[in-house]
RNA sequence: GCCGUUGUAGCUCAGUGGUAGAGCACUUCCUUGGUAAGGAAGAGGUCGUGAGUUCAAUUCUCAUCAACGGCUCCA
């Protein structure tokens, strides 16, 4: 008998080599309906593997994250059990759970794969599924396994069998398709009552774009078709909420051919967030001790040599302009610049830490591929700031940055994301990053350092790193679920030297200041971006490029609406007048739309007792108040920026 | 940059080898209406761009540009 532990602490006894599946039944057959895997000791199991020691179990469904990854990585099998009856020959590589569904890789020999071919290979998977077919696990030998895919002429398969060791290697067969794979699987193919194979794409072998790219196809399965629906009408949510929908909608920004990819335009809707995003900046950089400066927005192929920045970025900088013999580049970065100003006066330990602050305009030639709206694009406005410190002062220094940074967020109520501690790789050193592996290891830790002390979570990601030194970034999610960094903090501890900046320390000696990149705001672009929708376009009312809409019943109160305008503009309010010839429901109903933070309904009973009737986007009517009492709780929402 | 998909009115989208349609938005008129769509009329598009096939191309083919979904990249 072995002694099998559940998470709530209870110990049960049952027969050697039982199998999860049989400990569930035991416990009720509704139960086991639902398990499709087991977590054993900590390690995600087949539900039917066999336990044949005193173990913890926890029992797995779909409703368990290792479930719902264990559900679509065997729905990635039976994509492929498909994919292989459908179109015989293709070789497989890789076909792993992701976030929200699965998908593999494959080659598919020069065969194309349409939009078509995905629904033909729904149909087929459904009819596969119906099947109940077992997905079974079998140990084999790294010679047979070799032998299989030598046969079957999967050279991607052979070539995942050589980083393998003989002893470690599983098969799962289900229906009529083997893989290498080292599971774990649910128990049968019947379990997978709906599929959606949602795109395809190229995908390079091994992430590497110098190798072959493979076919994949991504898709998503649930076990009810309810489920499915539920999620694909959630997709649609999320769509209402994708920043270039809203930006559209809302007169934020456009873009246009004739301007060229990645450059949006600011339409005055958008402008007016950007005047209030820098008003914060200011306020918040100037309380905290930063000097703001203006830089040109090109300057000569000398300076990215000396800033060491032409060998790694070259490529992302828009080519060169050429005049009498000189180059010139478009800045993709605001920090030479700024190095150029600090060594412009001659320094003293008395000036540091030196803080150098500008919402800089920078180029970046972004491969045509990755733009992506307001978040990826190659002109953008960077709330961008170079602290100039030496090492006593750096840990303040950094901690103060940090700490900007979640005031930034509280003011805006970002909650959802992660801090990443972004180091070096260092086989790396001298290609991406610069070559000085002690400096790297002594900022990593120093940086590491100050984290630790402040409490901050974070997580940390190798191969991230700026060239010039560690960094910590703040990763948000798009609303479709792609990845950006949202905010940076970086230590440089290269360009100080590059620029040859000193300071006269206090022993009369002189030494050379750490450099402290950082960008709390992000650029204008991503920022605006990731705001609209985070706000899904219901911007609180000191962001609203509109914050208050006069709605007269009928043009008989029209004179009224312009006295009220006049005296919310007066106090500086963002205002307007609904003048249109229509009815106060239509007017209501497209200001609701249109998402004005306030609707301020004005007819007789107003005009008579000199009020308004207020109404909150998304929250209805208010009721009446004195147009003073009003003006002034509007006003201080706005200067306390309320969310 | 690579793989795949798409490109018709301001927006969302139908449609066709014989030079185009709907809803919303817009303009005008009627209506002067109290908290999410009042009615009528009208205007608006060289069907992304260029070339080819054809008597004839928005429709078929090719190229190109852009957008979208991924990959790679991301100071």
């Amino acid at each position: 008998m072995i002694k099998i532990t559940f998470p709530d602490g209870a110990v049960r006894e049952y027969q050697e080599g039982i199998t999860s599946m049989e400990v569930a039944k035991s416990i009720s057959e509704g139960l086991a309906k639902r398990i499709i895997a087991a977590s054993v000791n900590g390690e995600v199991w087949d539900a039917s593997r066999p336990i044949y020691n005193d173990s913890t179990l926890k029992l797995l469904s779909w409703n368990d994250a290792e479930g719902k990854s264990t559900f679509w990585h065997s729905t990635a099998h039976l994509m492929a059990e498909a994919v292989e009856s459908l179109f015989p020959g293709v070789k497989f590589w890789v076909g792993p759970p992701v976030e929200n569904g699965f998908y593999y890789d494959m080659d598919l020999g020069g065969r194309h794969i349409s939009e078509e071919d995905l629904r033909k290979l729904e149909v087929k998977m459904a009819e596969l599924a119906k099947q109940n077919n077992v997905y079974t696990r079998k140990e084999i030998s790294k010679a047979d396994a070799v032998k299989y895919f030598t046969e079957k002429g999967d050279e991607y398969k052979l070539d995942l069998l050589q980083g393998l060791k003989d002893g470690e290697i599983t098969f799962y067969t289900q229906g009529n398709f083997t893989d290498l794979c080292r599971g774990p699987h649910i128990p049968n193919t019947g379990f997978i009552k709906a599929v959606k194979l949602t795109n395809i794409a190229g995908a390079y072998w091994k992430g590497d774009e110098k190798n072959k790219q493979l076919t994949r196809l991504y898709g998503v399965s649930f076990p009810s078709q309810k489920e499915l629906d539920e999620y694909l009408a959630l997709l649609e949510e999320a769509k209402k909420r994708d920043h270039r929908k809203l930006g559209k909608e809302l007169g934020i920004f456009t873009m246009d051919d004739d301007v060229g990819p990645g450059l949006p335009l600011w339409m005055p809707n958008g402008t007016i967030i950007i005047e209030e995003l820098e008003r914060l900046a200011k306020e918040t950089e100037q309380a905290a001790g930063y000097h703001r400066v203006v830089t040109p927005h090109i300057a000569k192929e000398s300076m990215y040599i000396t800033s060491g920045h032409l060998p790694y970025y070259q490529d992302s900088m828009y080519p060169p302009i050429e005049l009498e013999g000189v180059k010139y580049y478009l800045k993709a970065m605001n920090c030479p610049h700024h190095h150029k100003i600090y060594a412009a006066e001659p320094r003293s330990y008395r000036d540091l830490p030196l803080r150098l602050a500008e919402y800089g305009t920078c180029y970046r030639y972004e491969q045509s591929g990755e733009l992506f709206g307001l978040m990826r694009v190659r002109c953008l406005h960077m709330n961008d700031a170079h602290i100039y410190c030496n090492k006593e002062q750096f840990a303040s220094e950094f901690k103060a940055v940090n700490e900007m940074y979640i005031k930034y967020f509280k003011i805006f109520g970002i909650d959802k994301y992660v801090m990443r501690l972004s180091l070096h790789e260092p086989s790396k050193l001298g290609q991406k990053y610069i070559n000085e592996p002690e400096l790297w290891l002594e900022t990593e830790q120093m940086v590491r350092r100050v984290l630790k002390e402040t409490g901050t979570p974070f997580v940390e990601v190798p191969d991230e790193g700026a060239f010039y030194g560690p960094k910590i970034d703040v990763q948000i999610w798009s609303t479709i679920g792609r990845e950006f960094t949202l905010a940076t903090n970086q230590v440089d501890f290269a360009q100080g030297r590059r620029f040859k900046l000193e300071f006269t320390n206090k022993e009369n000696h002189p030494e050379t200041p750490l450099i402290i990149h950082r960008a709390p705001l992000g650029t204008h672009e991503r920022f605006i971006g990731f705001l609209l929708e985070h706000y899904a376009g219901k911007f609180p009312t000191w962001l609203a490029p509109l914050q208050v809409k006069i709605l007269p019943i009928s043009d008989k109160f029209l004179p009224y609406a312009q006295t009220l305008l006049e005296s919310l503009k007066k106090a500086d309010i963002r205002v307007a007048v609904d003048d249109r010839n229509e009815k106060i429901g239509k007017k209501i109903r497209d200001t609701e739309t249109a998402k004005v933070p306030y609707m301020l309904v004005v007819g007789e009973k107003e005009v008579n007792e000199n009020k308004v009737a207020v109404r909150r986007q998304g929250k209805g009517d208010l009721g009446t108040k004195d147009v003073e009492e009003f003006i002034n709780e509007i006003k201080k929402e706005i200067k306390n920026r309320e969310s």
